[in-house]
DNA sequence: CTCAGCGTCACTCACAAGTGGGACCTGTGC
DNA sequence: GCACAGGTCCCACTTGTGAGTGACGCTGAG
């Protein structure tokens, strides 16, 4: 489900991290990308948590590739790759709404900085970081922490879309053709399985997880 | 109006990162603080842009310092100084809303990246999902841009921050030294300028437009 | 088959939320 | 000086929410 695509001009750039994402414990295998075409359409297929981005992209350039992949993959935090000299790329990138950068010549530490960040977006919700730490982490993982991603049931999604635009339960209820007790029986699981304490919350996490927009 | 505070325990990190500062093009100078404390008074008179966070900070500890900077200034972003092998604070950290890290060893380049993300948010919305790519840096507020797209108050700002957290009224009035009624009087009042009828849609509409995330 | 998960509905109850007033103080701008 | 906005607090009131239960039928996986 989270995962990282990388989408870079140089062949070899691509093909070192994919091969370095191999020897990354936590981390899926990158999946490459060599232009914004290309990136737009594994975009759309893997829901990627992490895009690695040539900031030096032709043809279409990174720019109209950071608009095209929000466009598939809203939530898709971009990480720019780009040279230690080349600020202007960056600056450009980072005001695009890139999350951070890392030189082409990342190493096996740096991805794994990315693999704790996949996991740290994945396992918990309040978070809209960029290119992390170094070294894997993530060892252990109190019992409660969900080993799986709580998945909202249709009828639980449909509540929560209520929540974020104002209905009340007997509204919803009404919305969905249900009584207000069920409403409040997916309200109750709902909030639940986001770990919310209120339906302000559960709206809050939500539209972070992109659950709702 | 943007700007940079430095919170590490440490004085002469501290110290390093300020001076650091001073060399780079398009960056304040860099402002410090020793503690949490420290912190949320800086940042409630300048409300930065970007907090560079001591991971290992002691007493209050960085947890509690982001919760509280959280309150004084919602849109500060905050990058934590940790160690390269520190990575347990680093992923607590990140989990907690951090966006990013740096060693405590921060060079120019790095501040420099910092300051590109400065202009960035500066020049932007403090939006965070949707970056529309814009060149032009102030928007100007005008009376029409008000009456269209209403300004929330620092306080507003800060209770619909503790709403979207899962605080109730009386907790955010613990959170922000004030008394339920007068929580209840910002809520009433954000209400009526987002154009919600309760604290879910006003969260949702709050994120949708970029004023929490 | 069993069992877990989902969807549905019902009931109670404490309390939070939302809404309507009003009041006082402090800046800031004209 | 005045008006105005923001911030603070208070009272009283109605409504909704959230928690804690219990129950029943269906479906799909083991």
């Amino acid at each position: 489900m989270a995962g990282v695509v990388v989408c870079h001009a140089s062949a070899s750039v691509r093909e070192r991290i994919v091969v370095t994402s191999l020897g990354v414990p936590l981390l899926a295998p990158v999946r490459a990308a060599a232009s914004a075409d290309e990136l737009v359409v594994l975009a759309r297929r893997l829901a990627p948590t992490v895009v690695l981005l040539d900031a030096d992209l032709p043809t279409p350039g990174p720019g109209e590739a950071m608009r095209r992949l929000a466009q598939v993959a809203p939530h898709a935090a971009v990480v720019v790759l780009a040279g230690p000299d080349d600020t202007e790329s960056l600056v450009r990138a980072l005001a695009l709404g890139a999350r951070g950068f890392l030189t082409p010549e990342v190493n096996r530490a740096e991805l794994a900085a990315v693999a704790a960040h996949v996991h740290a977006v994945a396992s918990m919700a309040p978070a809209t970081p960029p290119p992390p730490p170094r070294e894997e982490p993530r060892p252990r993982e109190t019992k409660e922490n969900e080993k799986t991603q709580p998945v909202l049931t249709r009828r639980e999604l449909e509540v929560l879309v209520g929540m974020s635009n104002g209905r009340s339960n007997a509204q919803i209820g009404q919305d969905l053709y249900l009584s207000e007790d069920t409403v409040k029986t997916h309200a109750r699981r709902l909030f639940r399985k986001l770990g919310a304490s209120d339906r302000a919350q559960a709206v809050a996490i939500g539209m972070r997880r992109g659950l709702i927009q």
